[in-house]
DNA sequence: TATGAATGAGACTTCATTCAT
DNA sequence: GATGAATGAAGTCTCATTCAT
C-alpha cells in the first residue's frame, strides 16, 4: 500500500489472489503483520487519542518495527484511515441488507437504526477515534471518509422518504435532518456510554429506535 | 490563572474585585489581553485542532507574545478549559432559567431543548472543539469539566422526570437515557452543521425539539 | 527569522537597532548563536557535505542545542541560504567596487577578476558548498539565489562589454560566454585547490586573470 | 558487482566472458537489467541528486526491484560509481586518439579541447552528478576516481607541456595550472549550460578551446 | 507586566540494506 | 535469478514551557 488507495480496502488483507513470492510475512496467531497493526492502533487511538498515541506505541503494541509499520501504511494516518473503512465497509453493508428486507417501511427502519446502535457500540473505539480524529486526516483522505459517509446518509434517507411516500410518516419533517437527528445519538453515543455499564447495546438500540420511529410516526 | 482555580472562571473576566498594581492590562478595542487570547484560541481550536495550534499561533493571532500568555494561563490546557468553561456556564444558567419558567413542563422543556441547540450552534466552533479535545486535558481539568457537565445533565434530566411523574411523558424510558438520546443530535450538530447552509439555529432548534417532544408524548 | 527573509540577511547579525528586550542572548567570545551556527556550519558542509553534515552535528559544534537553532532558522536549509548569501553579498560589493574605479577598463576588468579568484580561494568552503549543494536547497531558495548570481553575472559582463565598445576587446565572443568561461575556473578551483598547497590564492589569481585578460586582447 | 572490481568496470556490460547458468538475464529492448539500472540512475541522481534519489526510486523506473538490484550491484555508491567510471573512460579513450593524431600540437590540444566541452555537455547529467556529488562515495571510491582523474589531467598537461617545449606556448604559466584554468570552464558548464538552450555544444566547444589556445599562444 | 532566547524531549518519517523464500 | 518483507538507525523538525532581564 506504498500508493493512496482510492479505496477503503485495507492493505495486507486482500485475497491477494496470486503467486508469493519473497520472504513469507510473519503472522502471529494466524494475524498478518497488517491487521495487528490496525488492531492495536484501534485500541489505543481510542485510549490515549490518536495524538496522543506515537507510532512507537503502536507498532510496540503490535510487535513490529517502525520500519514494518511503514512498509504496510504510508503514515500515521493511514492507520486511522483504514480504521474508518473497516467500520464504514461494514454498516454500509449491513444498511444495504435491511434496506432490501421484504417488511413494511417502518420495520425496515426500525431494525436498521437499532442495527446501527448495536453496532456503533460494539465497535466503540472505532467510532470514537472517528468523530474525535477525523479532522486531523490529510484533507484528501477526509474528503474520501465524507464522501463515503454521505453515501450511507442517503441510502439511509431513502427509507425515511419512503415512508413519507407512503404516508406512514410524518412529512413536516426534513428527511436530512431526520437523519443527522437520529445519527446524532448514535454517534454521541461513545461519549458516554461504556462497556461494563448497565446497559447493553442491544437495549439501547430499541430504546433509540422505538424513540425515533415514534417521533415519525406521531400526529 | 496562575494559580489553580477551583471553578470555571475565565482569568481577566472577573470583577476585578483585587490587586490593581502596577501597569494597567493592556487593551485592544475594549477586550483585554486574555480575552483576546480566549477568542483567537476558540476560533483556531475549532480550525485546525487544538493539537495542529501551536500557542505560538494563538499569540500571533492574539497580538502578544509567549510569555503575556504564560502570565495569564498556566498552560495551553488552560485555554481549552477555559474555553469548555464558558459555554458550560452560559448553558447551565439558561437552563436554570427555562426550569423556573411559570409553564406546563412539557412547555418548559420544548423551549429549554430547543435553546440549547440554538445556543449551541451559535457557539458551534467551542462545542466542536470540546467533543474532539476533551481527552486531551489533564485528568484533574477533564474531571471537573466532566462534573460540570453531569450537573447540566441532571437538571435537564429533572423536567423528564417531572413530566413523567405528572404523566405527561411515557414512563417506559429511562429518562437518563431520554437525556442521552436528545443530547447526541445537540452534540453531534458540529459534525455537519455550517453557519452558510441552508437551516438556521432556531429552525433546527424547533426541529429537534418537537421530534424529541413527539416521541417523549407518544402513545 | 521565522519568517523566510526576502533578502539574504543573516539573522541575528543585523544591527538590531533598538530596544532590547527580553532574555539577553548569549554570545562566546562577542559571537552570537547565529553567527556562530553559521560559522561551524559552513567549515562542516564544506569538509562532510550538506547531506553528509546532521544538524546535531552543527549544534553540537557551536555549542548550542537544536531548540535554539530551531529558533534562528526555519530550516537547515536556511544555513545553507544563509552562507551562500554571505558570499554573494561581499562578492557583489568588491565587483562594484572595482567597476567604480577611474581606471581603463582593461585593468578594472583584469583586477576584479584577480579579486574574485582570490576571495572565492579564501572561503573556498562556501564556494565549494554552493556548487555541490544548491540544488538541495528549495525551489524558491533556488530562484532567490540564482537571481543574486544573476545581477552579479550581469554587472561583470558590463565590464567586456565596454571593453569591446572601446575597441580594446575582441567582438567574435559573445561577452554572456565569455563569463561563463571565465568563471568557470573561478568556481571550479575549490575542487582541486589546498590552502596548503604551492599556490597561493594571489598567484593564482594573477595567472587566471592574465589568461583570461590576454584571450580577450588577442588578435 | 558483487566482487570489488580493480577498475571501473561496468557490469553486465561486459563481454559476458564467464559463467552462463541458470536464467537467461531478463532484457527489454535488448538492454539488460544492469544497464537499464544505470540509465535510469544516470537521469534521476541529475535530476534529484544523489542523495534525493532512494534505491526505490532507481529500481522503480528500471522497472525492477530492489533486490535485482543489489545482485548487481553491492550499494547505492557502486551505481554512482560505475556512472563516472563510463564518463572517466570515455574522455579518456578520446583524449588518446587526439594525442596520437599527425597534427601540430597547437591543432591536437585545440581538437582536444573543444572535444572534451562537447562530450562533457553530450553526457551534462554524468558531468553535474558528478562534481555534485564525488564527495559522496566511499574514500576508496573517492581515490580510485581521482586517480583516473589524475592520469586524464596527465595526459592531457602532455599536450601543453609539449607546446612549451617547441615554442609555440607561453612559458611564463604552470602547465598543471594550465590545465586546471581550462578545465574550469568544462566542468561547470553543466551549472549553466542547458540542451534547450541557443548554444550548441559545438559552439561551446569552439569559443572555449579558441579563448584557451589563444591565451595559451599570446604574447 | 512583558519579552523573547533557550531548552530538551519526542514526534514522524526515510532509507539502504539483509534475508528467507 | 529474483522477490519483497522486515530491520534499525538516523534524520529533520515541532513545541510547550522556563527564565533572565
Amino acid at each position: 500500500m506504498t500508493v493512496d488507495a482510492p479505496a477503503l480496502d485495507p492493505p495486507g488483507t486482500r485475497p491477494s489472489g496470486g503467486r508469493r513470492k519473497g520472504r513469507t510475512p510473519s503472522t502471529v496467531d494466524g494475524r498478518t503483520v497488517p491487521e495487528r497493526l490496525l488492531d492495536h492502533a484501534r485500541i489505543l487511538f481510542a485510549e490515549k487519542g490518536f495524538e496522543g498515541t506515537s507510532v512507537q506505541d503502536v507498532v510496540a503494541a503490535a510487535g513490529v518495527t517502525k520500519g514494518a509499520m511503514y512498509h504496510y501504511f504510508n503514515s500515521k494516518d493511514d492507520l486511522l484511515y483504514e480504521i474508518y473503512g473497516t467500520v464504514l465497509r461494514m454498516q454500509m453493508e449491513r444498511l444495504e441488507t435491511f434496506i432490501a428486507q421484504e417488511a413494511p417501511v417502518e420495520e425496515r427502519l426500525r431494525a436498521a437504526s437499532a442495527d446501527v446502535v448495536v453496532t456503533a457500540l460494539e465497535n466503540v473505539e472505532s467510532v470514537a477515534v472517528f468523530f474525535r480524529s477525523l479532522h486531523l486526516l490529510s484533507v484528501d483522505k477526509q474528503a474520501e471518509v465524507r464522501r463515503e459517509r454521505r453515501r450511507y446518509h442517503e441510502a439511509y434517507r431513502g427509507l425515511i422518504i419512503e415512508g413519507q411516500r407512503t404516508g406512514l410518516f410524518r412529512e413536516d419533517i426534513s428527511p436530512d435532518l431526520a437523519v443527522d437527528y437520529f445519527f446524532g445519538c448514535v454517534h454521541h453515543a461513545p461519549v458516554w456510554w461504556h462497556a461494563d455499564g448497565p446497559l447493553s447495546p442491544g437495549e439501547i438500540g430499541d430504546t433509540f429506535s422505538r424513540l425515533f420511529l415514534d417521533s415519525l410516526t406521531a400526529r
